[in-house]
DNA sequence: GTGACGCCCATATTTTCCCATGGTAGCCCA
DNA sequence: TGGGCTACCATGGGAAAATATGGGCGTCAC
């Protein structure tokens, strides 16, 4: 396994630390990277996180506009300002900044979620609302698709 | 045989293992798919299951929308987000998440159909419901191809 | 001091691995 | 053709390993 996949629910203990799930763990450590990497999600209320492969996309997005450029310096300062590089101890735990709790809404729980390259990690009743929103997205592709098809299926016969 | 076909009825054990039909693991093993990349479908009260391929034609459909848009990340969520790649143990078994059984309505048996690429994992009751519907639905299409083909006959039209 | 943090150990589950058993389908040989 | 024989399959259960979680304690900065 390469890929973030599925989701879990975890609690923060009293000390304020969480488990990474240890599927999560495994993609991490396939990836070299000893650590979390983590930012708050540009247009949600939300964390995104990862190892290596997420940390080189964002150098490349960042690489790809030229030095001293306006635009870089605010991706820089977006993007880097807010990353932090979390610890992750011996049981496989890690502590989010207050930054960090405060931007997704954490309190004592939090889910984390694949979505394939990186992960993201939310309050848990935030997360609902949005999987529905996703999910409801993604069915009216599908029958949009299935529609198409069709269409394109009936204008064949008729040739 | 590379394809999954036919339809096997398999009980959960209290541990709540399934087996896997061992002629669908034969496919699973010649696309070279250790565990099974499974997720609930989008439309009916059942779960899509498979192996390389399927998580394939997924990461095509997510790869086809560009890095960072809103389509991109909504897809993620959705497909990614509520797949599980399960592992089989030793004897060809899974053991299915609580989200998949409360998605499909499993308790104690489950029935296997084979779709061609994938396969897909039903509550027998469910299933039979389901195959009713789709089974008038096939008897309605060829009833009315067949009044197409003599409508078309008694006009005289010749191929 | 005092609080935050890193590191270590404890523990209840959950998951994984391994071995056992009964049933069945196919096969071989008389 | 019929009677075993064998191989494989679905299923059951026990034991070991891994996971999520809780808590103790020393160190370092302030």
């Amino acid at each position: 396994m390469d890929r973030f996949v599925s989701h879990h629910v975890l609690r923060l203990d009293a000390k304020g630390r969480v488990s990474v799930p240890a599927s999560f763990r495994a993609v991490l450590a396939r990836d070299g990277f000893d650590g979390l990497y983590c930012y708050p999600a540009l247009d949600r209320p939300a964390l995104d996180a990862g190892g290596n492969a997420l940390r080189a996309g964002i150098e490349a997005l960042i690489a790809g506009f030229p030095l001293y450029s306006e635009e870089r310096e605010q991706f820089s300062l977006s993007l880097y300002g807010t990353s932090d590089t979390l610890k992750i101890d011996g049981e496989g735990r890690v502590v989010l900044t207050d930054a960090l709790k405060t931007h997704a809404g954490i309190t004592d729980a939090v889910i984390f979620v694949g979505l394939g390259h990186k992960f993201r990690i939310w309050e848990p009743g935030r997360f609902r609302a949005e999987l529905s929103e996703a999910t409801d997205k993604v069915r009216a592709f599908k029958a949009e698709s299935g529609r198409q098809v069709a269409a394109a299926k009936s204008r064949g016969a008729q040739k």
